[in-house]
RNA sequence: GGGCGCGUAGCUCAGCGGGAGAGCGCUCGCCUCACACGCGAGAGGUCGAUGGUUCAAAUCCAUCCGCGCCCACCA
């Protein structure tokens, strides 16, 4: 009888008919929402929340499909697992874009002023801001939404606040005037962590000052010559003999006739060029320290555009920074006074995170810093002590390295769009921080209160997004049962701007560690290896992809590529296509299996032990080998590893072996036999498909729902270990089964007609004679005990792990391609062979290596000695059928 | 200038002390009653180079070559 085909399944899975059923139903079902319960343990990933004005990335898309396969995993295994959402207000990248509709309207900023500026900011968020969240849930997150946070919250901005005032009335927070890093496009200042370092070309420009009293002169050099219009001094080291005559001494500006005192000081190289540094304490930090110790005045020539400011002489007031750089060289030469022609030289220097613009070192009245001294030590013992893991590991190095070198970090931002510095000054004098809008001055009582124009750095707020989600800086219910959060997920590229600062603040402000692991993935590139990038035109585009081949598809693409050990996942359309194909694969599996199998009635349960057969016993056997792997795989974050021991089991071993061996006894007799036949697949298949769920939600939930074991495969108990199933004589009975048919698959080669027939012992016969059906179908021979006579001169002698068979071939058949592939495989079982017995033979291996190690190379020499015997054999026959010498 | 990582089949990578592996691509044959998004059978590698340790090295050590990344106030 024929297997019916499955009426409601077609023979291809369609992804866009599924998917959004799907998530709209778990989303009505509340399946995704997580609440404390002591009954239960907590698992709780914080979603790093994307900018609100971004759009999903394969970066997102690689995040996010970890994440919920590891919460999805841990709702099934029982935890009380959330994952929470959220999303950024990204300061100047949410600010430009505004400004960037602006200015297309003809509008700047600071004509409309703050509060509309503001105003027209929080509509453009209410417009699109959740346009990222819509992505995410084509992607399948199961985060639990009505938790949805954004860092310019109510709740979130009083964190910050709170967060502020805490640690300045605690002394970790001051104002200062340092050098800043500026970038003069985006007019803000920037932290250290927010620049980014680039080799450049440049030029190298020795010129030289001359001395006040006309005895001489000194020569400089510099990259960046415009900033000689804000020297105010020359340095030398101390202990250099060339220069020790003139420390004390002045040179004259050649532009405005200033003087500038040369002094000594420790931090001057020697051996850099001239040995003597110009000094620019406004426009670069080592020579403000210098100035600092040396007491030189420091002189600002620069506008916050970095343009030449009115501090300068007037010929140069104006211009661009790098116009300067050029008008400066020009006059200096017209001096004659640059004394080596102007050098290539590359150079690193900072560049803008956010629009790439190279910073400028600015001295820029007073600023506000976190002083990190003291958050530093918690957070590197957290990490010493193992309070918080990182995998891979050697991330853990990078990180205590940067906070050992870490200095104290700028949080004062220009801008309008953030949180407010919760700061207020009166006309006395006095300042202070309140969490709340204060009516009054604290000190002297005036109601003349003016508050910090600046705003704080985005990662200000982001530091505190593991606990301000989930209440803080109230004790909340959700904060004493999830926090610290179980594993954090993200790039490296925010190690150092993100995760090390929630580490810090959160020692700090909860008094424990935000998350006791910390997930580094590698970062997606294009097949080729490079980065993703627009200019280069090979960006993936999970949306396209989500709609081309389905979700299920993209997760499994980017999650075979991920453990904590890949630092490049290269992804290509090709990859997605492929696992496209797999979710095809398990769509039509299910199909093969529900055309015996009579679904509908709940979890498929397993025939009595005796009653199952040989394949199905090797079956179980190997779906436990599978979980165990999975197991180990996804503990240690080696999704790479699970997903391709999923593929491989599902495809090569369920569906190519398992399916296929009994395929015959499950298209026979009666629908209750064919049921019954079917039992143990359906029981691997509906636990497989319960392993495969946390990376392929949606397809596999539309096939378990077929089993009507459950609300939903989203709840479904994690599958359990059964090391009863763990059946090594099986394996091995069935192991020689497939090695059989896949020696006659390889004599047989080409499928012609006629007819192949597996003649073997009686004893074999009898054990082969259950798997009759499976061997004939699998072999495409007809398989037959010993006859009383030789078979007739037509066949192939087969030697299958010890065992011997016969294959009698047809009148037609053309040996040809399995003497060749027989020949090649001879030359190469006697070249191993030789290598054997060339090893046993030298008295050294035998008498040093260990003994398990010569007692298997003595097996594998006989292994090797009877392969050689069974090739020349076959060899020789089928030379003979083929008439050939 | 410090630090980390990588060079294995055409491509992307696994293996990390004892018989060279996977996926994709390629070749050949098949529309075999779940799937051509499929089935079966194959071809393809001096494991970057040199030297060392070892009975034994893709695997450990050293040097070199090539590539990538992170950190850094050398004008």
């Amino acid at each position: 009888m024929e297997i019916e085909p499955t009426r409601d399944m077609p023979p291809q899975y369609d992804p866009a008919a599924t998917e959004q059923r799907w998530y709209r139903a778990w989303l009505e079902r509340g399946l995704f929402q997580s609440e404390p319960d002591p009954s239960k343990e907590p698992f709780c990933i914080v979603l790093p929340p994307p900018n609100v004005t971004g759009a999903l990335h394969i970066g997102h898309a690689l995040g996010h499909t970890l994440m919920d396969s590891l919460t999805r995993r841990a709702r099934m295994q029982g935890f009380e697992a959330l994952w929470l959402p959220g999303t950024d207000h990204a300061g100047i990248a949410t600010q430009v874009v505004v400004e960037r509709e602006l200015a297309r309207e003809g509008v700047d900023r600071r004509e409309m002023g703050r509060e509309a500026f503001l105003e027209r900011v929080w509509q453009w968020k209410e417009q699109y801001g959740d346009r990222i969240v819509v992505q995410m849930q084509g992607l399948g997150n199961s985060c639990d939404w009505d938790r949805l946070r954004f860092t310019m919250d109510e709740g979130l901005s009083r964190a910050v606040r709170v967060a502020f005032v805490r640690m300045y009335d605690d002394g970790l927070i001051y104002r200062g005037e340092r050098i800043i890093n500026w970038c003069p496009k985006d007019r803000t200042a920037l932290s250290d962590s927010e620049v980014e370092h680039e080799e450049v070309d440049g030029e190298l420009v020795t010129f030289r000052y001359a001395l006040s009293d006309g005895s001489g002169f000194v020569d400089v050099a510099t990259t960046r010559v415009e900033t000689m219009l804000g020297d105010t001094g020359i340095a030398v080291h101390p202990s250099d003999e060339r220069y020790s005559a003139l420390v004390g001494k002045t040179v004259t500006h050649p532009f405005d006739g200033r003087e500038l005192p040369i002094v000594a000081d420790d931090a001057v190289d020697p051996s850099f060029a001239t040995g003597a540094v110009k000094v620019t304490p406004a426009h670069d930090p080592n020579d403000f320290e210098i100035a600092e110790r040396t007491g030189l005045p420091r002189l600002n020539i620069l506008n916050a555009d970095a343009t030449v400011a009115d501090t300068a002489p007037e010929e140069f007031r104006g211009l661009d920074r790098y116009e300067a750089r050029a008008r400066v060289a020009e006059r200096l030469r017209a001096l004659g006074w640059v004394v080596e022609e102007e050098r290539p030289y590359r150079h690193s220097v900072g560049h803008c995170y956010r629009c790439h613009s190279e910073i400028e070192p600015w001295l820029s009245g007073k600023q506000w810093f976190v002083a990190v001294e003291r958050l530093k030590g918690p957070a590197i013992e957290a990490s010493e002590d193992g309070r918080i893991r990182f995998h891979p590991p050697r991330w853990q190095n990078a990180y205590l390295e940067w906070l050992r070198g870490l200095r104290d970090w700028n949080i004062s931002r220009q801008l309008w769009w953030g949180h407010r510095i919760p700061v207020w000054y009166c006309p006395n004098g006095h300042e202070f921080a309140a969490t709340e809008d204060p009516t009054e001055c604290r000190e002297c009582g005036t109601a003349d209160l003016e508050q910090d124009p600046d705003v704080l750095d985005t990662w200000f707020s982001s530091q505190l997004w593991p606990y301000s989600t989930l209440g803080w800086p109230e004790e909340t219910p959700d904060l004493d049962f999830f926090y610290p959060t179980t594993v954090l997920v993200t790039g490296y590229e925010i190690l150092y701007l993100w995760v090390a600062r929630m580490i810090m603040s959160g020692l700090y402000l909860v008094g424990d560690v935000p998350f006791r692991n910390v997930l580094i993935h590698g970062l997606v590139r294009d097949a080729a290896g490079r980065k993703m990038s627009k200019s280069l035109g090979n960006v993936i585009d999970p949306l396209d992809m989500i709609g081309q081949y389905g979700a299920d598809a993209l997760r499994f693409a980017l999650a075979r590529m991920a453990g904590p050990e890949q630092q490049n996942l290269p992804l290509s359309k090709e990859g997605i296509e492929a696992a496209r194909n797999f979710a095809n694969k398990i769509w039509n599996a299910s199909r093969q299996v529900f055309g015996s199998y009579r679904a509908g009635g709940g979890a498929p349960e397993l025939p009595a032990g005796e009653e199952r057969t040989l394949s199905e016993r090797w079956l179980l056997s190997r779906h436990q080998a599978c979980l165990q792997e999975v197991d180990s795989a996804l503990d240690g974050y080696r999704f790479d590893e699970a997903a391709q021991t999923l593929h491989r089991f599902f495809w090569s071993e369920l569906c190519d072996w398992g399916l296929e061996a009994e395929k015959q006894r499950r298209s026979n007799g009666s629908p209750d036999e064919r049921h019954r036949a079917s039992l143990v697949l359906a029981w691997v298949l509906e636990r497989t498909l319960r392993l495969l769920h946390p990376v392929m939600p949606f397809v596999t939930e539309e096939v378990w729902q077929r089993f009507g074991a459950g609300d939903s495969i989203m709840v479904a108990p994690w599958p359990e270990g059964h090391d009863e199933h763990v059946d090594a004589e099986a394996e091995a009975a069935f192991g020689f089964v497939r090695d059989l048919v896949t020696n006659v698959r390889q004599i047989r080669g080409i499928v012609g007609g006629g007819e192949f027939r597996l003649v073997v012992a009686d004893g074999l016969a009898a054990e082969l004679e259950p798997l009759r059906e499976a061997v004939e179908r699998l072999s495409g021979a007809t398989l037959s005990p010993i006859v009383d006579t030789e078979p007739e001169g037509r066949f192939v002698r087969l030697s299958v792990r010890g065992r011997e068979a016969r294959l009698q071939v047809p009148d037609g058949f053309d040996p040809g391609p399995a003497l060749a592939a027989r020949r090649k495989r001879l030359e190469e079982t006697r070249s191993k062979l030789e290598g054997s017995e060339w090893k046993l033979a030298k008295d050294d291996f035998v008498a040093r290596a260990a003994p398990e190690a010569v007692d298997k190379e003595r097996r594998k020499r006989e292994d090797l000695t009877a392969e050689a015997a069974v090739l020349v054999d076959q060899i020789a026959l089928l030379e003979s059928l083929s008439g050939s010498p």
